[in-house]
DNA sequence: CACCTGATTGTTCGA
DNA sequence: TCGAACAATCAGGTG
């Protein structure tokens, strides 16, 4: 367990309680490795292309946000253009938003998870295939999550918790 | 010309 | 269990 560190992935237990920040990876490059230029973002696929069809991560809550909150930043801030500007802002901006405030982001990123999760199994399955292929089928037939459920605004009724504390 | 970097947090996978 | 990487963005900077 180690709970004297437990900095990282705290979010079990209280993250919020223990500051997490201190710029674990700063930049995300260095921490392992503090030289050596490995940082590499996902360049664009163009050499990349390690992998087929590889589903790129469904944007977090943050990001939900954030796509949002740019446009405002922008709009109110169109001579910014520095993109760390937008982070930061709505980084702070993100912390300053209640939970119920959050929910609709987390309910659309809850979403994006699920159609990552099954683009995942597509995927996982496209390297297995790579030994043998040919029962697919079979094996996606179960797992494949129902051919046609398009649930959309279903929402499953949670959130809209409506806290209102104004 | 093309790619990398910065900056935010969250989520996700791998060892 | 923990860490490290990557998701969008966008313009500037570098090889």
């Amino acid at each position: 367990m180690k709970t004297t560190k437990g900095k990282a992935t705290a979010r079990s237990s209280k993250e919020t309680l223990k500051p997490v920040d201190d710029k674990r990876v700063g930049k995300r490059k260095a921490v392992a490795k503090p030289e050596k230029s490995s940082k590499r973002q996902a360049k664009k696929e163009r050499n990349a292309k390690k992998d087929p069809n590889k589903p790129k991560r469904p944007p977090s809550a943050f990001f939900v946000f954030l796509e949002e909150f740019r446009k405002t930043f922008k709009k109110e801030n169109p001579n910014v253009k520095a993109v760390s500007a937008v982070g930061k802002a709505g980084g702070e901006k993100w912390k300053s938003l209640s939970e119920a405030e959050k929910a609709p982001y987390e309910a659309k990123a809850a979403k994006k998870k699920a159609e990552y999760e099954k683009l995942m199994k597509a995927y996982n399955k496209k390297q297995e295939s790579s030994a043998d292929a040919g029962d697919e089928e079979s094996d996606r037939s179960r797992s494949e999550v129902n051919d046609e459920d398009e649930e959309e605004e279903g929402e499953e009724g949670e959130e809209e918790e409506e806290e209102d504390d104004d």
